[in-house]
DNA sequence: TATTTTTAATAAACACCGTTTAGTAAATTA
DNA sequence: TAATTTACTAAACGGTGTTTATTAAAAATA
């Protein structure tokens, strides 16, 4: 019987028209616009089927995170495996400061925020944050391979780049370069980038 | 008169009286469980009382934030002024690091909560960012004066410094090394911390 | 001192919020 | 056709930040 398969579909499409609804909310007007009524509003249900289709609020910004990094490897496909692994280390900094200042809403929601990861109950199984941090491990590891960040452990070496193009992100997502004059700020990231490229090139 | 003083006495006190509390909530219970009428029950006034000295929730925040910076200036007084400056340098990031591991809650209202920073209007005045960005500046213009960090402008290199310690910081409070087990998360930050540091003495 | 004015505090309301429960109408199964 | 399951929702619960109108007390003025 087609009929489980058709309301398997209605159940995804229904899925879908809520999480679309929210991140287009989300977007547009931030997280803290969104309320489940107001998606109830959009899509014009009652606030409570949301709720046959989501456990809760945090879920559903889980489910909006997941898009998020999504649209985060799909920027990460344009970095050319062809070229020289440290210069490919340099392009997947600037493709990732790139979609933190295009994408600040959803970097937030990435990295950020405390909502989405609130809905994952086994601490180990991140999937995205596992994926993105396997992208750098790899190209990190390639460097080690021709001969850079030598006598250091790889995995170190991928955790401090994380952390400098994060810390670099979210200082300006979370608006604390407000004591630079304003027209500086972005250059002074790149800049930041760019120097300390430099320096992984020498060790 | 004497009346006048006193009011104003008064007031300052009243001022206290809820901000000690607010703190009070937030260092045990966390951001989210701080409401005007949590802070109003203990305080034994009501809830509208308190808006008749602070402006509104954010601008409380923000006073709490300065308690914040306090406390961090405190753990910045042990760093020792008679070493070599990149060693200076060195003990700065470790007592950062420290300070974020110890206080995550303050850690989070002083660099990654919205909340306190939307009540400063005029940009430029973030008094207790700009004092620790020149704690760290000063620092890092000592190591140039003694040959380090040869040909780069010092005031880029102190950004690359807090933006690295602040990543490491706040992936840590913000829950975002889920992906690796929990008993090694605190080694992975110190052990990143002390590799950037023997880099550092290389530049 | 008596009266007016100012100040400090609040009760109650406004407009929201996430979430749950009980009930209904339609679709599906028997 | 009757019984059951499913999809949905109205209404309520217990919260939230903030504003307004009112009152009682304190201070200033006459």
């Amino acid at each position: 019987m087609g009929i489980s398969e058709r309301k398997e579909r209605e159940k995804q499409e229904m899925q879908d028209l809520i999480l679309n609804a929210a991140a287009k909310i989300f977007l547009k007007e931030g997280f803290d616009k969104v309320s489940i009524r107001k998606i109830a509003d959009a899509i014009e249900y009652s606030p409570a089927t949301i709720y046959l289709y989501f456990k809760d609020k945090n879920e559903l910004f889980y489910a909006i995170q997941k898009q998020a990094f999504d649209k985060f490897f799909l920027y990460f496909q344009t970095v050319s495996p062809t070229e020289d692994p440290i210069d490919r280390l340099r392009n997947l900094g600037e493709v990732y400061i790139r979609f933190a200042m295009e994408n600040p809403g959803y970097y937030d929601l990435m990295f950020i925020m405390r909502a989405p990861m609130e809905s994952i109950e086994n601490a180990l199984d991140w999937d995205e944050g596992s994926k993105s941090h396997n992208i750098l491990h790899e190209i990190v590891n390639q460097c080690v391979a021709k001969g850079h960040f030598k006598g250091q452990d790889p995995f170190i070496v991928a955790h401090i780049i994380w952390s400098f193009v994060h810390g670099l992100s979210s200082l300006h997502v979370r608006e604390r370069m407000k004591m630079f004059p304003e027209d500086q700020r972005e250059n002074m990231i790149l800049e930041a980038l760019k120097v300390f490229n430099d320096w992984m090139k020498k060790l």
